[in-house]
DNA sequence: TTCCTTGCAAATCGTTTGCAAGCGC
DNA sequence: GCGCTTGCAAACGATTTGCAAGGAA
């Protein structure tokens, strides 16, 4: 047998395009879309193109190395948070803010057993207006 | 003063269009997406056009007759169940199965002072296999 | 050299909108 | 009759794809 497996048959090349993808995400706590870490990446490599930033973004979530995440009536945006965590969305200006994780552990194994499924991930999401959005609107 | 408020200017005129999209969402435990309620919806009226069914799945959603949920990666779909609940999502085939909700409301509220936000609700989603898939993939 | 990656443009999907005709109140 | 609603077709925004050239390993 060779040195992949079934599973990863295809290597994945470091290339200049994919490394700025990934910092773009990860040095930002603001969630930001595809079009947004496109702007950012646009920054270092003026003639990167839409497509390959999404290529990129998906490839990183698949490797585990970002998250995707989405809210209702939103675009997919990117987290470059890993560890198990909740979210604020503001339904006004689409901010977003992480949240410790506050789900019992138990609340997983329990469906787990009662439905017969298999869980793989949970989103907790809580929607309203951010501190901003509450004053200005008041 | 005249009998409506500045909020409720326009008037909603029941038609059989509108009629037939609310059935088709509380007739059904599927969530069906727009376009699964536009097919129901044509078996009563053949020429109803899809953007029909759009224009007032929104509105019903407005009223509160109905709710729009959404799961990452696929498109909005409809709750006839208007209770607080939450949700598990198959991430291989997209069916959704309703699950009582287990959210203490004092989470909400402690949120509500520690970050000064207002919330409006929450979306608490489990992402896995269904019993069906879980065994079809084993 | 191999074949994964890229940039570009076109295609796709879900959803929304403009418009003139239709119909509830 | 007024004006909300509808059907149709075109427009839209977000995302994906085909393809030939480019660049890691």
């Amino acid at each position: 047998m060779t040195t992949s497996n079934e599973t990863d048959t295809q290597r994945h090349r470091s290339t200049k395009q994919r490394a700025a993808v990934l910092a773009a995400v990860e040095g930002v706590h603001t969630h930001p879309s595809a079009e947004e870490v496109y702007r950012v990446v646009r920054k270092k490599i003026r003639n990167v193109s839409l497509a390959t930033v999404y290529r990129n973004l998906h490839l990183l979530a698949e490797e585990g190395k970002i998250r995707e995440v989405q809210f209702k009536g939103d675009s997919i945006r990117y987290d470059g948070m890993l560890e198990a965590h909740e979210h604020f969305y503001c339904t006004s200006c689409g901010a977003i803010e992480d949240l410790p994780s506050k789900l019992p552990a138990t609340a997983l194994s329990s469906l787990t057993n009662k439905l017969g499924v298999t869980i793989e991930r949970y989103a907790l999401d809580y929607y309203g207006l951010c501190k901003k959005c509450k004053s200005r609107k008041s």
